[in-house]
DNA sequence: CATGAATGAGAATTCATTCAT
DNA sequence: GATGAATGAATTCTCATTCAT
């Protein structure tokens, strides 16, 4: 599993805001101000969310949000740290279980698909949002740095053994493995159901992983379907 | 060809922007105008820019700005109708060419991806940006849809001979043409060196349609590598 | 000693906050909150001086600052009315030792330009402080008249036996005795050492009581210095 | 007359702000402003002072403001820079004329003092205003130094004739200057009519030069009186 | 008594748009 | 046509003061 074992995971994690304790009514409201903010940056973009909007959401007073976040921006650093968290945990069961390596891509495909509704702000981030990087200035080199190479790790691991019988030489390989990982970039436009038309997030990326695998002239693997799904 | 035709096409185009004669002082300035706008906008977004910077770019007052667009969010709706022009000449030697289909495909995913080169304004729409969403908001819609059902159809076409000896049903084969269709939207992301790696954007273009034509564990077709190429 | 004898100080005094027992556990808390506001108010200023940084030194609540003062401004009176006292016990040797007349303005000039370091915020008051002068408003112009006052009484005592050989008109003399008063404007400015250069403010008084007792040409007198001393 | 011959006060004339045109309704309102915010500065101190307030006073718009001057503290800045201009001015004929000494640095006590009603900002500043400091804060060190040295040029050259015939060490000659030098921060109290008694500030800067240049048992110099006078 | 969370009235600054010249 | 000065609504952030616990 290189060097994505669980030291690394948790040292990444150990970034991540703590969150506290949930009954805590100090936390509730520390929580549900993030919330507005978040849903806000999503629908409104960045600059056009007003804190004034973010405290009436969150029915508490604009004071009060900056009692809590020392600034707007650091609003937006603690939504993406909460998508982070939420990442990790979704990612463990891809590097840790005992599946077939076509199995595991097309895990690993599907979760990048998947990115876009848990951690759309990160999507949006990726994707390349000028709002979200200007907000984010400073830290954003490092946390993308870290995220890309995260990424390379762990599909190479997922690759090897699938592209081994074609004996690719090394660069080839390096190039697919970076192409694939470019396929994160989607998650944030298969969010939207015009551009998915009938198939859910987690078809999409069946549909998808389909083809990368097999060629797009070969027939579809059997469908697995998750039990609940969010959007369609 | 299908539905999209000459006639279509045609009648998509006049939608655009009438250009106007390019030795008029007028148009001079009005285009000049225009391409400081969408500079500007792809520098530091819809948002951040300002007039002032966007008059002080083309070398006119801010009042002169006005004289030629009646909004800034007209600026940008222009900017998008000019890249709309462009694309519609890049996109008709795929359709019209006499191509064995397999080129044909290679050479949509292609262009796709290149979009981001030269529609850098609707890439970065496409991606969801949603300081530009919020900017164009009434006419984003029918926008929108036009431009989806116009690749929905010419992607129809260009892959029906592809999955033919498949016998994919034809659900199987819209749901294909669709994740295929959102692959334009890697467009943006592709643009930035980082996340293509060692790779031109139009070698990164190859690599995906290798996978997706035959597999991720298929050998590569020959490679190649277009005369001059903008990034990388 | 005029109109300003133990009876009179005595009433000034009592106006002053009563200092209660400094072993009262209440009352040391008083004191430590009033000594943080009075550092901050003059490292920081009054306005640039928030209660929540008054609290924080004083390792208190903020809650627990308004339970013993009323208001930010209340703090500044009362840190104002603490130097006061101080200025009581300072100025009594002055008026009652039996010195020769000229030993006495002398040591009248150096009490008053030593004052900037005893009397900070008062100097900083008497010395145009907007900030301060609008917080205290009201009170200020009784407070400044008395002071005015008590001035003026004092130096026509000390002046009169050095002025009398020269004759001067009552008028000619009240007016120097205004003048001198007004020396210990010097007082705030005097507490830099920028503005002192190598002299310590008690030189600096001994240098300015020369010229003034004896003309700018005519030479010092023998140079005395206080045991310790505070700045330089 | 030292360093600060014409090429030296001309080259520090040369760092501040050029006037303009006066007939220039653009300079005139830039005037207004710039005279507005001062006032405002002096009577309730820069931080009490609202840009808003400013140009209410100015009968300009809020943005107005910010077309002219690019900050609060520049308005503070340019003030600053109209006083300086005006000191100059006041300066010349003090360093050129052919005048006796004694008058001479007669003359010099009587600018200091009145320095008050011609700089009021400075005196401000110079007199130890917190609010201003801060907003000056980067410039501030670096003219206060050349502030002071002028200062203590200056003022060196017109004690040396008087202090020469009572062989005062250089020592004692440069602390002598140093405070003299330091009265010019009574400029700021002496406006205050409650402190100058029933002097005018030229009046009141005779009677103080009497007592330095002679001493204060001596009789005073025949009364000078200037034909135009700003308060009393 | 003590606490510190909550409030909301300001304050500085930006910028799209208008309009007199 | 062209200009650029003027406007003022909107936005982020601060902090004295209150009050429920």
């Amino acid at each position: 599993m290189g060097r994505w074992s669980h030291e690394e995971v948790l040292r990444v994690l150990d970034e991540f805001v703590g969150a506290g304790d949930p009954d805590d009514p100090r936390e509730r409201k520390r929580v549900r101000i993030l919330e507005s903010a978040t849903q806000l940056f999503l629908q409104l973009g960045y600059r056009r969310t007003s804190v004034d909007e973010i405290a009436r959401r969150a029915s508490v007073s604009k004071g009060t949000v900056y009692l809590y976040f020392k600034n707007k921006s650091d609003l937006l650093v603690h939504g993406i740290a909460v998508e982070k968290r939420r990442y990790i945990t979704r990612l463990e069961p891809i590097l840790n279980e005992d599946l077939p390596p076509r199995e595991r891509l097309r895990g690993w495909i599907r979760l990048m698909l998947e990115l876009g509704t848990e951690m759309p702000l990160t999507s949006r981030l990726l994707g390349g949002d000028q709002d979200l990087h200007v907000a984010l200035h400073d830290i954003d080199d490092h946390n993308w740095n870290q995220w890309q190479e995260m990424g390379v790790e762990i599909l190479g691991e997922l690759l090897l053994p699938l592209v081994e019988p074609a004996e690719l030489d090394p660069e080839e390989m390096r190039n697919r493995a970076l192409v694939l990982l470019a396929l994160r970039y989607l998650a944030g436009p298969v969010m939207d159901d015009r551009i998915r038309g009938p198939m859910s997030i987690h078809r999409f990326a069946e549909v998808l992983a389909d083809m990368l695998v097999d060629g797009v002239g070969a027939p579809p693997t059997e469908r697995t379907e998750p039990e609940e799904e969010g959007p369609k």
